[in-house]
DNA sequence: ATATTTTTTACGGGAACCCGTAAACAGGTG
DNA sequence: CACCTGTTTACGGGTTCCCGTAAAAAATAT
């Protein structure tokens, strides 16, 4: 039985509405923090006191501000809380609806619950909660769909350098240098072409200024 | 004074957010929606019974789903509202910080505030609302720096429509075809070229990719 | 109609990019 | 160690792009 939750979210508009709802609905005595770092304290000191949480419903994406974290994002604070207590359960509730991700987080750290920030993401959450209360997992309908839907690359670390460093005005031939300078492997000429060849190849792209276009629009850089 | 308020926002969990936050404040008695559509719709009726809106807070960003919407977005949204009711307090409340959309709509709709979805947004939002029931316009600092960089060039036609054949993947060897093709003059290859070494020089850029990534992120095509 | 200016086009050499191939370099496995 | 496997590099020829120059065409003026 779900009695004790802790829930991380950085947006204040939706952290309130989850608090106010959460206290009318009366079933739990829910903690609210703004940065991941502070979740993982209370988890911490939640634990020492013989009184640790059941449940911890977390957004992904934090942004930063003066206070200096630790824990940037709520991956990070997945994998820290589940090393503290790999009992606990775990609803990300986010609106970074990329299927790899979830993907990721539903296989390497067994997360209990993803619910998608939208239009009706409120019943969907309280839905959620009910079924992680029976030892359910809920996971959105449409992900299988979108796991098969084109058009959609997982973007490495490495790729997102290569475009960038394109948008901030290097030829593609100076790239190598700049890998080199920043120790990034692999970083030869032909690694980065076949990096973008790949890329456009998957998106269905000919050109780098269709591939600039994408991500821009898509927000990837 | 700011009396009746009419809320667009598709996100549950925002929107409930919005609506006890404001029941409590006891200020205004606000109408909620979840599509662009019925917004518009709320507004005109209002007007109809000489019951107009003061204010009206808009997201930018909406999801679509299975009931079709004529406005599609909260620019559209806004565009409509204004034409049919041109003295209404219009504030967006948005995540999408993009300088470019938020200066857009602030010349070209006169909107009267924006603020940004994050860690302190609500009481932004409070503050944003006490301005303009004062008349004043209420935006996010980091604006002025980005209002003051505006790179200045004007896209012609021809531009736009070079710019749009590089982004459909289109090679600039082939773009002279295109415009042949569509009678559109000057046509030839050097012109093309012309034309973008203009583009690149007048905005200090030195590649293809980086006019893209700008044009994109500016919202220019 | 002729000259002048501006714009458009044509062309060519050099730089950058695309693409396939082959060699060098890892990391496992018997 | 030799072997296999997969990845990273190095290299070369063919294409596309960049850039300057000069001819051709169009617009304007004399």
């Amino acid at each position: 039985m779900i009695k004790k939750v802790l829930i991380a979210e950085d947006h204040e508009s939706i952290n309130l509405s989850l608090q106010k709802t959460f206290e009318e609905f009366g079933i739990t005595n829910p903690d609210y923090v703004y940065y991941c770092d502070d979740a993982l304290m209370r988890i911490q000191k939640a634990i020492q006191a013989h009184q640790s949480y059941d449940l911890l419903i977390t957004d992904l994406h934090f942004e930063q501000d003066h206070r200096e974290q630790k824990i940037a994002d709520g991956a990070a604070l997945i994998a820290a809380a589940r090393k503290l207590q790999p009992d606990l359960k775990i609803l990300v509730f986010s609106a970074t609806g990329k299927p790899a991700t979830i993907e990721g987080l539903l296989n390497e750290q067994e997360i209990d619950g993803y619910v998608c920030k939208g239009r009706n993401d409120f019943k969907e959450l309280i839905q959620a909660i009910v079924q992680i209360n029976q030892n359910q997992r809920h996971f959105p309908g449409n992900l299988r769909l979108s796991i098969h839907q084109k058009n959609t690359y997982e973007f490495s670390e490495l790729d997102i350098i290569i475009i960038s460093q394109l948008i901030a005005g290097t030829k593609q031939q100076k790239i190598p240098d700049y890998l080199k300078k920043n120790q990034i492997r692999p970083s030869s000429l032909s690694s980065v072409e076949k990096r973008l060849n790949a890329i456009k190849d998957a998106l269905n792209f000919t050109t780098n200024e269709q591939l600039i276009a994408h991500c821009v629009k898509m927000g990837i850089v």
